[in-house]
DNA sequence: TTAACTATTTATAATGC
DNA sequence: TGCATTATAAATAGTTA
Protein backbone atom coordinates (compact mmCIF):
# COMPACT_ATOMS: atom_id res chain seq x y z
CA UNK A 1 0.00 0.00 0.00
CA UNK A 2 2.73 2.87 -0.67
CA UNK A 3 5.69 2.66 -2.73
CA UNK A 4 7.40 -0.48 -1.33
CA UNK A 5 5.97 -3.14 0.37
CA UNK A 6 6.92 -3.78 4.16
CA UNK A 7 6.94 -6.44 6.28
CA UNK A 8 4.59 -6.26 9.68
CA UNK A 9 7.21 -6.34 12.09
CA UNK A 10 7.75 -3.22 14.81
CA UNK A 11 9.67 0.09 12.88
CA UNK A 12 12.72 0.30 14.26
CA UNK A 13 13.08 3.82 13.44
CA UNK A 14 11.25 5.87 16.18
CA UNK A 15 10.46 8.66 13.93
CA UNK A 16 8.81 6.84 11.01
CA UNK A 17 7.18 4.64 13.65
CA UNK A 18 5.10 7.92 14.55
CA UNK A 19 4.24 8.87 11.24
CA UNK A 20 3.18 5.38 10.40
CA UNK A 21 1.63 5.28 13.55
CA UNK A 22 -0.52 8.23 12.70
CA UNK A 23 -1.28 7.57 9.30
CA UNK A 24 -3.08 3.93 10.12
CA UNK A 25 -4.48 5.09 13.42
CA UNK A 26 -6.23 7.16 11.18
CA UNK A 27 -7.32 4.90 8.56
CA UNK A 28 -8.10 2.14 10.95
CA UNK A 29 -10.56 4.87 12.62
CA UNK A 30 -12.12 5.33 9.28
CA UNK A 31 -12.56 2.15 8.71
CA UNK A 32 -13.97 1.38 11.98
CA UNK A 33 -16.66 4.04 11.13
CA UNK A 34 -17.87 2.73 7.63
CA UNK A 35 -17.88 -0.56 9.21
CA UNK A 36 -20.19 0.81 11.69
CA UNK A 37 -22.21 2.60 9.27
CA UNK A 38 -22.12 0.19 6.40
CA UNK A 39 -23.35 -3.19 8.16
CA UNK A 40 -24.78 -1.25 11.32
CA UNK A 41 -22.52 -3.32 13.21
CA UNK A 42 -21.28 -2.08 16.96
CA UNK A 43 -17.77 -0.77 16.89
CA UNK A 44 -15.26 -0.29 19.28
CA UNK A 45 -12.23 0.51 18.42
CA UNK A 46 -9.10 1.85 21.27
CA UNK A 47 -5.60 2.85 20.48
CA UNK A 48 -3.05 3.97 22.49
CA UNK A 49 -0.17 5.27 21.63
CA UNK A 50 3.50 3.89 23.31
CA UNK A 51 3.32 7.54 24.39
CA UNK A 52 0.45 6.89 26.37
CA UNK A 53 -2.04 9.17 24.14
CA UNK A 54 -5.55 7.91 23.42
CA UNK A 55 -7.65 7.71 20.24
CA UNK A 56 -11.04 5.70 20.30
CA UNK A 57 -13.78 5.51 18.03
CA UNK A 58 -17.06 3.62 19.08
CA UNK A 59 -20.28 3.83 17.20
CA UNK A 60 -23.07 4.81 19.25
CA UNK A 61 -26.19 3.13 18.20
CA UNK A 62 -29.19 3.78 20.02
CA UNK A 63 -31.03 0.37 20.18
CA UNK A 64 -34.13 1.30 21.36
CA UNK A 65 -34.86 -1.87 23.24
CA UNK A 66 -36.16 -3.29 19.79
CA UNK A 67 -35.92 -6.40 18.59
CA UNK A 68 -32.63 -7.32 18.87
CA UNK A 69 -31.54 -10.98 19.75
CA UNK A 70 -31.74 -11.02 23.62
CA UNK A 71 -28.54 -12.49 24.01
CA UNK A 72 -26.46 -9.24 22.49
CA UNK A 73 -28.51 -6.56 23.65
CA UNK A 74 -26.92 -6.46 26.95
CA UNK A 75 -23.95 -6.50 25.85
CA UNK A 76 -24.11 -4.10 23.42
CA UNK A 77 -25.72 -1.64 26.25
CA UNK A 78 -22.91 -2.47 27.87
CA UNK A 79 -20.29 -1.75 25.20
CA UNK A 80 -21.83 1.06 24.62
CA UNK A 81 -22.33 2.28 27.42
CA UNK A 82 -18.30 2.57 28.18
CA UNK A 83 -17.08 3.63 24.75
CA UNK A 84 -19.58 6.67 25.33
CA UNK A 85 -17.55 7.30 28.06
CA UNK A 86 -14.26 6.37 27.01
CA UNK A 87 -15.38 8.95 24.43
CA UNK A 88 -15.49 11.74 26.95
CA UNK A 89 -12.71 11.19 28.11
CA UNK A 90 -10.43 11.24 24.94
CA UNK A 91 -12.59 14.72 24.78
CA UNK A 92 -10.89 15.79 27.19
CA UNK A 93 -7.13 16.26 26.81
CA UNK A 94 -4.97 14.82 29.50
CA UNK A 95 -3.80 16.51 32.59
CA UNK A 96 -7.39 17.36 33.59
CA UNK A 97 -7.32 20.28 35.57
CA UNK A 98 -10.10 18.96 37.86
CA UNK A 99 -7.91 15.65 38.20
CA UNK A 100 -5.67 18.30 39.47
CA UNK A 101 -7.84 20.16 41.47
CA UNK A 102 -9.50 16.99 43.13
CA UNK A 103 -5.55 16.01 43.96
CA UNK A 104 -5.59 19.31 45.71
CA UNK A 105 -8.44 19.00 47.26
CA UNK A 106 -7.76 15.99 48.86
CA UNK A 107 -4.61 17.23 50.11
CA UNK A 108 -6.88 20.07 51.56
CA UNK A 109 -9.07 17.49 53.39
CA UNK A 110 -5.56 15.85 55.25
CA UNK A 111 -4.34 18.92 56.34
CA UNK A 112 -7.86 19.66 57.89
CA UNK A 113 -8.41 16.24 58.99
CA UNK A 114 -4.87 16.91 61.02
CA UNK A 115 -5.52 20.16 62.34
CA UNK A 116 -8.65 19.08 63.10
CA UNK A 117 -7.56 16.25 65.23
CA UNK A 118 -5.02 18.62 67.18
CA UNK A 119 -7.95 20.87 68.20
CA UNK A 120 -9.50 17.49 69.11
CA UNK A 121 -7.04 16.95 71.25
CA UNK A 122 -6.50 20.00 72.30
CA UNK A 123 -10.07 20.75 73.63
CA UNK A 124 -9.88 17.03 75.02
CA UNK A 125 -6.99 18.18 77.20
CA UNK A 126 -8.33 21.14 78.32
CA UNK A 127 -11.07 20.11 79.31
CA UNK A 128 -8.91 17.62 81.10
CA UNK A 129 -7.43 20.35 82.96
CA UNK A 130 -10.25 22.28 83.62
CA UNK A 131 -12.71 19.41 84.64
CA UNK A 132 -15.31 21.72 85.20
CA UNK A 133 -18.43 20.61 83.77
CA UNK A 134 -17.58 17.20 82.85
CA UNK A 135 -20.97 17.04 80.98
CA UNK A 136 -21.59 19.61 78.34
CA UNK A 137 -18.79 20.63 76.29
CA UNK A 138 -17.23 16.93 75.55
CA UNK A 139 -20.47 16.06 73.50
CA UNK A 140 -19.56 17.45 69.73
CA UNK A 141 -22.14 16.64 67.93
CA UNK A 142 -20.14 16.26 64.92
CA UNK A 143 -20.66 12.93 62.74
CA UNK A 144 -19.19 12.80 59.67
CA UNK A 145 -17.67 10.30 57.10
CA UNK A 146 -15.23 10.76 54.77
CA UNK A 147 -15.50 7.20 53.30
CA UNK A 148 -12.32 7.06 51.08
CA UNK A 149 -9.78 9.94 51.17
CA UNK A 150 -10.05 11.08 47.29
CA UNK A 151 -6.64 9.63 45.83
CA UNK A 152 -6.20 10.40 42.20
CA UNK A 153 -7.66 7.90 40.12
CA UNK A 154 -4.54 6.87 38.27
CA UNK A 155 -6.89 6.55 35.29
CA UNK A 156 -7.65 9.92 35.12
CA UNK A 157 -4.46 10.15 32.63
CA UNK A 158 -6.38 9.43 29.98
CA UNK A 159 -9.80 12.13 30.91
CA UNK A 160 -9.93 14.82 31.57
CA UNK A 161 -13.56 15.60 32.67
CA UNK A 162 -14.96 17.87 30.39
CA UNK A 163 -17.16 20.61 31.79
CA UNK A 164 -20.37 20.40 30.77
CA UNK A 165 -21.09 23.56 29.17
CA UNK A 166 -21.59 26.37 31.34
CA UNK A 167 -20.82 24.51 34.86
CA UNK A 168 -17.77 25.33 36.04
CA UNK A 169 -15.31 22.93 38.31
CA UNK A 170 -13.68 25.93 39.66
CA UNK A 171 -16.62 27.80 41.56
CA UNK A 172 -15.95 25.95 45.14
CA UNK A 173 -11.57 25.40 44.33
CA UNK A 174 -10.33 28.70 44.57
CA UNK A 175 -11.77 29.60 47.42
CA UNK A 176 -9.94 26.41 48.61
CA UNK A 177 -6.81 27.49 48.26
CA UNK A 178 -7.13 29.62 51.54
CA UNK A 179 -7.94 26.57 53.31
CA UNK A 180 -4.15 25.93 53.11
CA UNK A 181 -1.99 26.41 55.81
CA UNK A 182 0.56 28.22 56.61
CA UNK B 1 -11.70 -0.38 -3.56
CA UNK B 2 -13.62 -2.18 -5.54
CA UNK B 3 -15.38 -2.74 -8.67
CA UNK B 4 -16.85 0.36 -8.12
CA UNK B 5 -17.28 3.37 -5.76
CA UNK B 6 -20.06 2.97 -2.93
CA UNK B 7 -21.06 5.90 -0.56
CA UNK B 8 -20.87 5.30 3.52
CA UNK B 9 -24.05 4.75 4.06
CA UNK B 10 -26.48 1.70 5.85
CA UNK B 11 -26.25 -1.05 3.42
CA UNK B 12 -29.54 -2.04 2.65
CA UNK B 13 -29.82 -5.50 0.99
CA UNK B 14 -29.18 -7.86 4.00
CA UNK B 15 -27.30 -10.19 1.74
CA UNK B 16 -24.57 -7.73 0.76
CA UNK B 17 -24.58 -6.78 3.90
CA UNK B 18 -23.61 -9.32 5.45
CA UNK B 19 -21.16 -10.11 3.25
CA UNK B 20 -19.46 -6.51 3.52
CA UNK B 21 -19.13 -7.15 6.98
CA UNK B 22 -17.03 -10.23 6.40
CA UNK B 23 -14.96 -8.75 4.54
CA UNK B 24 -14.51 -5.71 6.19
CA UNK B 25 -14.40 -7.02 9.42
CA UNK B 26 -11.52 -9.40 9.13
CA UNK B 27 -9.94 -6.24 7.13
CA UNK B 28 -10.26 -4.27 10.06
CA UNK B 29 -9.07 -6.96 12.24
CA UNK B 30 -6.24 -6.95 10.33
CA UNK B 31 -4.98 -3.56 10.22
CA UNK B 32 -5.90 -3.46 14.28
CA UNK B 33 -3.24 -6.39 14.37
CA UNK B 34 -0.86 -4.57 12.29
CA UNK B 35 -1.26 -1.55 13.61
CA UNK B 36 -0.34 -2.90 17.08
CA UNK B 37 3.17 -4.53 15.58
CA UNK B 38 3.99 -1.89 13.52
CA UNK B 39 3.62 1.30 15.77
CA UNK B 40 4.14 -0.91 18.98
CA UNK B 41 0.77 0.33 19.97
CA UNK B 42 -1.53 -1.04 22.14
CA UNK B 43 -4.74 -1.71 20.45
CA UNK B 44 -8.32 -2.95 21.38
CA UNK B 45 -11.27 -3.42 18.74
CA UNK B 46 -14.47 -4.87 19.18
CA UNK B 47 -16.91 -5.38 16.74
CA UNK B 48 -20.24 -6.42 17.43
CA UNK B 49 -22.70 -8.33 14.01
CA UNK B 50 -26.03 -6.67 14.12
CA UNK B 51 -26.78 -10.03 15.02
CA UNK B 52 -25.09 -10.28 17.95
CA UNK B 53 -21.82 -11.96 17.02
CA UNK B 54 -18.96 -11.32 18.79
CA UNK B 55 -15.50 -10.61 17.37
CA UNK B 56 -12.08 -8.44 18.31
CA UNK B 57 -8.63 -8.18 18.58
CA UNK B 58 -6.17 -6.63 21.35
CA UNK B 59 -2.91 -6.14 21.22
CA UNK B 60 -0.98 -8.04 23.57
CA UNK B 61 2.51 -6.32 24.76
CA UNK B 62 4.06 -4.02 27.19
CA UNK B 63 4.35 -4.67 30.42
CA UNK B 64 7.19 -6.79 31.05
CA UNK B 65 10.37 -6.79 28.60
CA UNK B 66 10.13 -6.69 24.94
CA UNK B 67 10.95 -10.01 23.43
CA UNK B 68 7.59 -10.58 23.09
CA UNK B 69 7.54 -13.35 20.26
CA UNK B 70 4.54 -12.85 18.55
CA UNK B 71 2.08 -12.16 20.79
CA UNK B 72 2.64 -12.84 24.12
CA UNK B 73 -0.72 -13.90 25.77
CA UNK B 74 -0.34 -12.60 29.34
CA UNK B 75 0.85 -8.91 28.26
CA UNK B 76 -2.45 -8.46 27.56
CA UNK B 77 -2.16 -6.49 30.87
CA UNK B 78 -1.27 -3.28 29.46
CA UNK B 79 -4.58 -2.68 26.98
CA UNK B 80 -6.32 -4.58 29.99
CA UNK B 81 -5.64 -2.44 32.98
CA UNK B 82 -6.40 0.90 30.73
CA UNK B 83 -9.95 -1.02 29.41
CA UNK B 84 -10.32 -1.47 32.50
CA UNK B 85 -9.84 2.27 33.80
CA UNK B 86 -12.50 3.04 30.92
CA UNK B 87 -15.10 0.36 31.85
CA UNK B 88 -14.94 1.78 35.37
CA UNK B 89 -14.91 5.26 34.00
CA UNK B 90 -18.19 3.67 32.60
CA UNK B 91 -19.64 2.42 35.66
CA UNK B 92 -19.91 5.63 37.17
CA UNK B 93 -22.84 6.98 34.99
CA UNK B 94 -22.85 9.56 32.31
CA UNK B 95 -21.14 12.87 33.44
CA UNK B 96 -17.94 13.45 34.98
CA UNK B 97 -17.91 11.92 38.17
CA UNK B 98 -14.70 12.86 39.08
CA UNK B 99 -16.27 16.36 38.83
CA UNK B 100 -18.88 15.45 40.95
CA UNK B 101 -15.79 13.86 43.54
CA UNK B 102 -14.85 17.52 43.02
CA UNK B 103 -18.00 19.16 44.52
CA UNK B 104 -18.09 16.94 47.54
CA UNK B 105 -14.86 17.03 48.39
CA UNK B 106 -15.49 20.73 48.38
CA UNK B 107 -18.42 20.48 50.66
CA UNK B 108 -15.98 18.15 52.73
CA UNK B 109 -13.75 20.94 53.21
CA UNK B 110 -16.35 23.33 53.88
CA UNK B 111 -18.05 20.81 56.67
CA UNK B 112 -14.84 20.85 58.12
CA UNK B 113 -14.18 24.10 57.98
CA UNK B 114 -17.14 24.50 60.19
CA UNK B 115 -16.36 21.64 62.34
CA UNK B 116 -13.06 22.88 62.84
CA UNK B 117 -14.37 26.35 64.03
CA UNK B 118 -16.39 25.29 66.32
CA UNK B 119 -13.81 23.10 67.84
CA UNK B 120 -11.75 26.21 67.56
CA UNK B 121 -14.42 28.30 69.39
CA UNK B 122 -15.15 25.86 72.58
CA UNK B 123 -11.29 25.19 73.05
CA UNK B 124 -11.05 28.76 73.27
CA UNK B 125 -14.38 28.91 75.58
CA UNK B 126 -12.89 26.55 77.66
CA UNK B 127 -9.21 27.59 77.97
CA UNK B 128 -11.53 30.65 79.07
CA UNK B 129 -13.05 28.79 81.30
CA UNK B 130 -9.38 27.39 83.21
CA UNK B 131 -7.70 30.58 82.49
CA UNK B 132 -5.02 28.36 83.19
CA UNK B 133 -2.39 29.40 80.97
CA UNK B 134 -3.09 32.07 78.64
CA UNK B 135 -0.28 31.85 76.45
CA UNK B 136 0.41 28.63 74.80
CA UNK B 137 -2.52 26.76 74.11
CA UNK B 138 -4.46 29.91 72.46
CA UNK B 139 -2.38 30.38 69.58
CA UNK B 140 -3.90 27.86 67.29
CA UNK B 141 -2.29 29.19 64.04
CA UNK B 142 -4.81 27.95 61.61
CA UNK B 143 -6.50 30.31 59.60
CA UNK B 144 -9.39 29.21 57.38
CA UNK B 145 -12.90 30.26 56.44
CA UNK B 146 -16.00 29.15 55.71
CA UNK B 147 -16.93 29.55 52.19
CA UNK B 148 -19.92 27.98 52.43
CA UNK B 149 -21.87 25.98 54.89
CA UNK B 150 -22.87 23.05 53.63
CA UNK B 151 -24.37 20.05 55.26
CA UNK B 152 -22.31 17.03 55.26
CA UNK B 153 -22.01 15.01 51.40
CA UNK B 154 -23.94 12.36 51.34
CA UNK B 155 -21.22 10.08 51.22
CA UNK B 156 -18.64 11.15 49.23
CA UNK B 157 -18.21 7.85 47.59
CA UNK B 158 -15.45 8.54 45.28
CA UNK B 159 -14.84 7.36 41.97
CA UNK B 160 -13.54 3.93 42.58
CA UNK B 161 -10.15 4.84 42.16
CA UNK B 162 -8.20 2.01 41.61
CA UNK B 163 -5.25 1.52 44.01
CA UNK B 164 -2.61 1.17 41.60
CA UNK B 165 -0.69 -1.68 42.42
CA UNK B 166 0.80 -1.17 46.39
CA UNK B 167 -0.45 2.05 46.47
CA UNK B 168 -3.30 2.07 48.86
CA UNK B 169 -5.87 4.65 48.97
CA UNK B 170 -6.69 4.05 52.17
CA UNK B 171 -3.95 5.13 54.10
CA UNK B 172 -5.26 8.47 54.98
CA UNK B 173 -8.66 8.03 55.23
CA UNK B 174 -8.50 5.66 58.32
CA UNK B 175 -7.07 8.22 59.77
CA UNK B 176 -10.08 10.54 59.31
CA UNK B 177 -12.50 8.05 60.62
CA UNK B 178 -11.08 8.34 64.00
CA UNK B 179 -11.97 11.22 64.11
CA UNK B 180 -15.69 10.80 63.78
CA UNK B 181 -17.07 11.74 67.26
CA UNK B 182 -18.90 10.23 69.40
C1' DT C 1 -25.41 -19.79 0.07
C1' DT C 2 -20.10 -19.60 0.44
C1' DA C 3 -16.04 -18.94 -2.09
C1' DA C 4 -12.98 -17.14 -5.66
C1' DC C 5 -12.02 -13.45 -8.92
C1' DT C 6 -10.75 -9.10 -10.76
C1' DA C 7 -11.32 -4.11 -11.71
C1' DT C 8 -11.08 -0.39 -9.01
C1' DT C 9 -10.80 2.31 -5.19
C1' DT C 10 -8.35 3.29 -1.09
C1' DA C 11 -4.57 3.33 2.00
C1' DT C 12 -0.12 4.41 2.62
C1' DA C 13 5.48 4.05 2.18
C1' DA C 14 8.57 6.77 0.36
C1' DT C 15 9.61 11.14 -0.99
C1' DG C 16 9.42 16.07 -1.37
C1' DC C 17 8.86 20.65 0.48
C1' DT D 1 8.82 18.89 12.59
C1' DG D 2 5.46 18.54 10.15
C1' DC D 3 2.31 18.64 5.86
C1' DA D 4 1.65 17.52 0.85
C1' DT D 5 2.54 14.41 -3.13
C1' DT D 6 2.90 10.22 -5.60
C1' DA D 7 3.81 5.62 -6.90
C1' DT D 8 2.54 1.41 -5.34
C1' DA D 9 0.52 -2.12 -2.23
C1' DA D 10 -3.63 -3.60 -0.25
C1' DA D 11 -8.50 -3.82 0.36
C1' DT D 12 -12.65 -4.70 -1.46
C1' DA D 13 -17.43 -3.99 -4.57
C1' DG D 14 -19.37 -6.19 -7.83
C1' DT D 15 -19.21 -10.31 -10.37
C1' DT D 16 -18.84 -14.97 -11.48
C1' DA D 17 -18.29 -19.94 -10.40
Amino acid sequence: MGRGKIVIRRIDNSTSRQVTFSKRRNGLLKKAKELSILCDAEVGLVVFSSTGRLYEFSSTKQLMGEELSGLGVRDLQGLENRLEISLRNIRMRKGSLIHQENIELSRSLNVMSQQKLELYNKLQACEQRGATDANESSSTPYSFRIIQNANIPPSLELSQSQQREGECSKTAAPELGRLHLP
